[in-house]
Formats: structure tokens, C-alpha cells, sequence
DNA sequence: TCAAAATAAGACCTTTTAGTCTATATTTGA
DNA sequence: TCAAATATAGACTAAAAGGTCTTATTTTGA
């Protein structure tokens, strides 16, 4: 009847509605009941579908690093210079007391949570920084390249200042409850990135 | 016979052996087994001197905030000048992998802990924060009367930035297992901060 | 459309975790 | 030093959490 079948419609919808639980509790912290509640769904449906709770956290972890990827591929690819692409990207986190992502940033959260105890997610969140930090630098070097951008920027520096300057300023602003931290942050790394540009006539 | 009275140091020895296990494992991860195993006790001694798991997580946090604030201040209390105040608060963050708290920084670990689900350990997480941010930006004002640091530094904002690289740096270097973006992130904090200095003749 | 196959409900079971309580051991100060 | 006070061991209880299995329902395609 359908293009997809119930069952993979089935877990996606458990992964839909998991997903921001683990992000927001921690993997540790979510009970399968979180998720009995979550989906209004008893356990047969859910042990029908994935063989544990494990099994969930990971495709969650999965799940959301993809709509983050996919969030910053699309306002990126609206850009046209290497500057609009980044500051589209250091936007995207504007409110960390309102994100994208229910819980707040993934990479921070399953980060902290997988780090001496989780080996496969610690994994995937070592990918994703990756992955990042490669994109962002070659927006960076072909910023330098197309004359954009002075050859004064290290691509490499720059992009590990903006990730780290992000992912702090994430946990500072949670935990002290204020938008400030984040601004002021989001404010210097702007300024930094704009010192470099080159002024076309 | 002692000082202290079996009690209180009893209750201090829980602390101790346990503050590390709710540090690496975060508060939910962390069960009252892990406690028994390291402290070698059974569970009469254990809620012989705590009411509940709860207690002794509190109890931990304040004791790892504590002894964090008590290393920070003994190797800055050595130097004399701002720079190298600042300078050796940086340094205790030189190896994220080999930390001076076992299973990282606790502002770190346990912010995104608590954000989220355990509002009294938030609160401590800001107290924290918002002291260790205090006490530099009066370092770095000091720094500035005092003819040190050029008045073009803007203290709460440099402050900000150490704060955020740091906790940042520490996040990836340890989802990464490299030592390297704390190094770089190290390098970056110092060299902006050298760029401030007047040279005295 | 309807029988076979796939999916989900929810009662049930097992293990883990938190916490209690009494008996035993240790500490303490008169 | 020894009796009272204090602290700890560990068996026991309760509840939470993870997971299984049979039965009922829904889906699917011949």
C-alpha cells in the first residue's frame, strides 16, 4: 500500500520521537518508559522494531546529527560567498536556550554523555566533529582561494576557534540561562572572521 | 581520640572515592553498586552517613568545585603579575586526556548533566562559573591599573572567550583523543592575551 | 476481499537499583 | 578499661527498569 513499508515508518517514528529525549536526559538518564510515553506506544511495538534500548540511542544519535547536518547544508548552500556560509552556520545557533534541537546542541550533549563510558557514540560524535571541521575549512580555503579572503587566515585555526568558541559558549549560556554568553561570543567571531576579508572594488 | 570524629571523616572518604564516579559517569549513569565497590563499604555505612544517592552526588559536586577552585587559586596566588596568573590557570588545562579531576572537567561534565533534568547541580554549575569569571576579570582590571595590560583589552569579554575555548577545547580534545585542539586553543588564548601587554622598560 | 504475514498490545518475568532495618562491631570519653 | 554511644555489615524489601512472549490486531498482496 505505502512506498515504505509499516515497520520502517514505525522506527522512524520511534527514532522521531526518542531522539530528543536522549539529547535532552542523556542515554543513561532515558527509560524505555520515556519512551513508551514519548510514542504512546506499548513495548511490543517498540521491542518489535529495535532489539534494545541501546539499539534506539544509537539511531537517535544517528538521527539527530543528521538533521543537523542536513539543517547547516541547507542555510549554507543559500550563501554564496565563504563569509555568508559561515556566519549562516555560527546564526543557526543564535538562542541555545531555544534550538534547533530539543535539548540543545547533540555534539555537546552526546559528547559529554558517551565520553569514558560509551565507546560507539563517542565514535559518532568524533565523526561528526570531523566531518564539520573538513567542510568548514574548505568553505575557508576557497574563500582564500577566490580572493574573498585575506591569506592571513589560518582555515584550520580559525575553523577549530569558531567550533570550540560555539560549543562553550553553548554550555555557558545553558547553564547561566542568558542569550549573552552566545552573543558575545557569536559578536568576536564575526569580527575576527570580517577582518580578513578582502574589500572588493 | 582524632580531631574530626569517625563520622565526618567517613562521610569525607565517600565523597572522595565517589565524586570521581559521578564526574565520569555523569549523576544518573552512577549507581550506589559503583559507590559500595569503590569505597570498599556496605550500604549500611554508606546511608549511615547520606540520606540518599542524591546527597552524595551534591555532596560530590560541591567537593570537585571546591578542590577546582582550591588548585586554581594555589597556582595563581604564586605569580605576580596578571599575565602569568592568567597563564597558569590556562596551563592546568595543558592535557585534557590526563585531567587533573579524573573523567574531566566538572563544569563541563556536569553542566550538561544537569541542564535539563537536576536544577539544584545547574545552580552550582553557575556558581561556579560566575565565581571562576569574577575572579579573572578582576585579575585582568588589576592587570590593566596596574599598567600591565593595555586598556584596549575589554576584560569580560577576553574572560568570556578563555572560559568558552577552554570548556570547548576540553569537549573536543576528548571526543577526539588528541591533545592537539587544546594545544592550538592554548596557543590562540595566549598569544591574544601577549598582544595586550605594554612592555616595561 | 480475505487468508497469510507482519505488526503491536500488554501481561508477565528477570534483573538492577535504591533504600531499610536489625544485629554486630567499633569508637569514645568518664 | 569498659559501658554507652556511634558506626557499619549485610540480609531483606520495594520499586524501577529492561526485556520476553502469547494473543490480538492490522497490513498486505494474490
Amino acid at each position: 500500500m505505502n512506498v515504505k513499508g509499516k515497520a520502517e515508518r514505525t522506527k522512524q517514528f520511534i527514532i522521531e520521537q526518542s531522539a530528543p529525549i536522549f539529547n535532552a536526559k542523556g542515554i543513561a538518564g532515558t527509560t524505555i518508559y520515556d519512551i513508551l510515553a514519548a510514542t504512546k506506544m506499548a513495548k511490543g511495538g517498540i521491542y518489535g522494531n529495535f532489539e534494545n534500548k541501546e539499539a534506539i540511542s544509537i539511531a537517535s544519535v544517528d538521527f539527530l546529527f543528521g538533521k543537523m547536518s542536513a539543517k547547516a547544508y541547507s542555510v549554507m548552500s543559500k550563501e554564496k560567498t565563504a563569509v555568508k556560509k559561515l556566519f549562516a552556520f555560527i546564526n543557526l545557533r543564535e538562542n541555545p536556550l531555544v534550538p534547533f534541537i530539543e535539548g540543545g546542541c547533540p555534539i555537546l550533549n552526546f559528547g559529554v554523555d558517551s565520553d569514558n563510558t560509551n565507546p560507539i557514540v563517542k565514535n559518532k560524535v568524533k565523526a561528526m566533529i570531523e566531518g564539520s571541521m573538513a567542510s568548514f575549512i574548505d568553505i575557508l580555503k576557497q574563500g582564500i582561494a577566490s580572493g574573498e579572503l585575506s591569506a592571513q587566515l589560518n582555515p584550520e585555526e580559525y575553523c577549530l576557534k569558531v567550533l570550540v568558541m560555539l560549543e562553550g559558549a553553548t554550555l555557558i549560556s545553558r547553564v547561566t540561562d542568558s542569550v549573552k554568553p552566545m552573543h558575545t561570543v557569536i559578536k568576536m567571531l564575526k569580527s575576527e572572521l570580517r577582518s580578513f576579508e578582502i574589500k572588493q572594488k
